[in-house]
DNA sequence: TTGTATGCGTTATCAT
DNA sequence: ATGATAACGCATACAA
């Protein structure tokens, strides 16, 4: 420790910087005036071995480039920076043993907390791992010491987009799925048809389609919805990138969106707005999930209890739906 | 250590481990044994105090959610994680200081290194960086000791582009550039106007118009280039996300891509190939660049000297460009 | 080839 | 209120 140039011990030192103990302010000014003139910054590292905290919180994320968690990064990176953490990303690309191989490179690296984004891991790994570290999870709806869990509102996202669908006089629609491992696959999926029956629309399996959350997905998708000839008037998408393959399945096969076919997706991209037609959308703030999540690590953190909480959603309406005219 | 419990030293233990030195196959194998009964796993913060080395590398981005260099970021995670690296990534959101003070948090968390994605730092700066440890950055084109650059073949990738449409018999091409600001918007002006000089194309300032790199500022671009009256056949913008928004604005003008007005883009999105039409854009491989920029670190790391390495552009021709007719 | 001793920069536990 | 000292978990220089 350079700073005990000042003439004082290291320990008052580190006292001051952490405020660990009363220094009389004599000393304190003295010690400050060194420490700028010496440009004197404590190792984190150091402080990780001899204190235990490494002021750092992994975050496991399925894809660093996804553009649908990028702003929920933004939305951790924004709120940790603020408490002087720093966030550690990993991504599990959707693979439960690559998810397990780097959940262990984060406790290895002595992060105080981890951040799940979604992912595969079963709830009980989760709680197991709670024991150690405290734990956010979006994603999922589960309780445990130490493990608190955020979440979409799926359901009453897809409600929205049945309901506005419906409003216009729809009453076939079909539905271009995610994959069901996925938990905002399957439960915006649980919120069409629990939609469809409280208005007793048509549930009917062959309107549903799976698909892998990409364009190309979305575009196969509509293509085998088409080759089906099942009639339809409308179709909701699981996200937007297979709203937008469907989209261009659909201009393939001579159909105008949205004079033919009403499309609505889901997360409201930010390319959403500009593409032919602006897209009709359910949105759900993205980085609101980041950040609360973040917030969510802070409070356990400092063993406060976070507030539950459930993001709310929302349907933008633009130009890919219209009154249904059959 | 809890692995002498083999009955052996600290110090065999750590040469097994780093292959430091010789060890007796015998007592190799005993240790080894050891330490997974034990399940033993190194403390990366003890090591990185004792050794100095961190094991990981810095990363400043300008956000972390960025659709363009996202898939740069998955290049970079893929080349460190085999060599047992870990990316820090944060982001310096075009900010000159900002992107200092995110330097600063690296440099105190004891990175091996640091890998810049462009931004707006002198090169003086990196320069006086590079004393201090390895460096590779983007976007420049400048060498130092212990400082590694790579960059897009920018220049060309628009020549392509403007190539593309003189063969197509466009002789009026319009530009809408993103800020100056940014190496890859210069650049990519830079080679817009070399190619028109080199085919004796018209170099009017009216034709280009600057914006911000995102859709919005596309469309506002777009709109202004129609205000103006001035007159073109073509139209190539610095990026696919103005594209977009440039698209929009010929909709609502009434004009139609390609019939009226052929699009060229730059980035090649994956969003781009589903885009109505689907765009006629430049491709560079921005994964390429992230893991060859983190292979580039590894070799500074090293002591090697990485090959100088130019990514190429690709112009990818699908259906928002056709013959002109005028 | 192997063991011993020392140090990395800080916090924490004792004393004082 | 402050200082001395141990400890964090490993790497490394040196000795054997």
């Amino acid at each position: 420790m350079v700073a005990q140039r000042a003439g004082v011990s290291p320990s008052t030192v580190s006292r001051i910087l952490n405020g660990t103990a009363k220094v009389s302010d004599d000393k304190q000014a003295l010690v400050r005036q060194v420490i700028d003139e010496l440009g004197f910054r404590p190792d984190p590292t150091a402080r990780s071995l001899a204190g235990g905290r490494t002021m750092s919180i992994g975050v496991l994320t399925q894809y660093i480039d996804s553009p649908f968690y990028g702003e929920a990064l933004r939305g951790i990176e924004d709120v940790l920076h603020q408490a002087h953490y720093a966030p550690l990303f990993v991504s599990g690309h959707w693979n439960q043993e690559e998810e397990r191989a780097r959940l262990g490179l984060l406790q290895d690296r002595k992060v105080d907390g981890i951040i799940v984004l979604t992912g595969q891991l079963s709830d009980e790994t989760l709680g197991e791992m709670a024991r150690q570290l405290p734990i956010v999870v979006t994603g999922r709806q589960l309780s445990a010491p130490n493990l608190y869990s955020i979440d979409f509102d799926n359901l009453e996202g897809a409600g929205l987009a049945v309901r506005h669908l419906h409003a216009l006089g729809h009453r076939n629609v079909a539905f271009i799925s995610g994959p069901l491992d996925h938990p905002d696959a399957e439960q915006r999926l649980a919120g069409y048809r629990a939609e469809l029956e409280r208005r007793d629309m048509p549930v009917n399996d062959a309107l549903v389609v799976y698909s892998d959350f990409q364009e190309s997905g979305g575009f196969r998708a509509m293509t085998q919805l088409l080759d089906s000839r099942i009639n339809f008037s409308a179709v909701i998408a699981a996200n937007d990138q297979m709203a937008y393959g469907a989209r261009l399945a659909l201009h393939r096969a001579g159909l105008r969106v949205p004079d033919d076919i009403s499309l609505v997706g889901f997360d409201d991209l930010p390319h959403s707005a500009f593409t032919l037609p602006p897209l009709t959308t359910v949105r759900q703030s993205v980085y609101e999930i980041g950040s609360s999540a973040a917030q969510a690590m802070l409070d356990l953190l400092s063993h406060k209890t976070p507030p539950a909480k459930l993001i709310a959603a929302e349907i933008i309406v633009r130009e890919s739906t219209r009154i249904c005219r059959r």
